[in-house]
DNA sequence: GGACATGTTTCTCA
DNA sequence: TTGAGAAACATGTC
């Protein structure tokens, strides 16, 4: 679930439901999943505060407690987040959950524990320690070419760095090169001057839309990539012609030979 | 049993 | 320095 758009989703639902809230207890079901503090650091930094602020950037959400210090989440591939009311309604991997003063949950769910929690006090110091780049929304066109460009290697794997542009995974990384009709195994270097500008308006394009569908493959528009590999329908939504997959940067690209050069 | 899965980190090798 | 590939992490599904 977790890249861009899927964030953004878990960023505007806590913002509409996890702010100003009291809480009351918090329940580290699994120590591991906190870098960097002790679960009682994490105990101190909540406990009788509240969430007062949301930030996303890239893939990574961070929540502003009003004692100053931000829980930063990484999801790793499995995460999400959840509110619920109902102790029986809890998720089923929730490795952390704060309980409200009014009786509600929040819920950081892990299946696969490739995710994690920290704390920082200062986000963009944060950011650069992780060596995590500009957003994949917040770059401009010119440095967006520039990245891509100055990329000798496949522009999948360069759409998918961090720390060049952060957002972006394997699944919306298809999405985008599809949209914008560029094979994954493409060098970086060796696109045109119109395969830049169309890579960077898909780029947009992908994230924006996504998060207007919630992220959610089944809202997607017909002719997108990502709702074929949630349904296993292995047709490309352009040509009709069967859709390729290849191994670029250790990841499965998933792509059409005919629509994408 | 084996392959694979929306991610990141670390290490090897060219 | 850049980048490709593999392994590791942990869990679940086909
Ligand atoms: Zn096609």
């Amino acid at each position: 679930m977790p890249e861009l758009p899927d964030v953004e989703v878990f960023a505007r639902d806590f913002a509409s439901r996890g702010l100003n809230r009291k809480i009351e207890s918090v329940d580290l079901r699994d120590p591991d999943r906190l870098r960097g503090s002790a679960p009682q650091d994490l105990r101190a930094a909540l406990n009788g505060y509240a969430f007062e602020t949301v930030k996303r950037h890239g893939k990574v959400l961070f929540v502003k407690v009003s004692c100053g210090w931000w829980l930063v989440m990484h999801f790793g591939m499995t995460g999400f987040t959840a509110f619920y009311d109902d102790p029986a309604d809890e998720p089923g991997h929730a490795r952390l959950v704060v309980g409200f003063a009014d009786g509600g949950f929040f819920a950081f769910d892990n299946q696969r524990k490739l995710g994690w929690l920290e704390l920082t006090d200062d986000v963009r110091a944060y950011l650069r320690s992780q060596g995590i780049g500009p957003d994949a929304l917040e770059l401009d066109e010119a440095a967006f070419r520039e990245v891509i460009s100055g990329t000798r290697g496949s522009v999948k794997p360069a759409l998918m760095d961090q720390e060049k542009i952060a957002g972006i995974g394997n699944v919306y990384s298809d999405e985008i090169l599809f949209q914008a009709g560029i094979a994954p195994e493409h060098k970086g270097n060796q696109l045109d001057g119109q395969q830049l500008a169309r890579l960077f308006e898909a780029t947009r394009n992908v994230l924006r839309q996504a998060v207007e569908c919630r992220a959610d493959p089944a809202r997607m528009p017909d002719d997108w990539l990502t709702p074929r590999r949630e349904d296993g329908d292995d047709t490309c939504p352009r040509c009709g012609r069967p859709l390729e997959t290849c191994k670029v940067g250790g990841r499965t690209a998933h792509f059409c030979s005919h629509c994408q050069a």
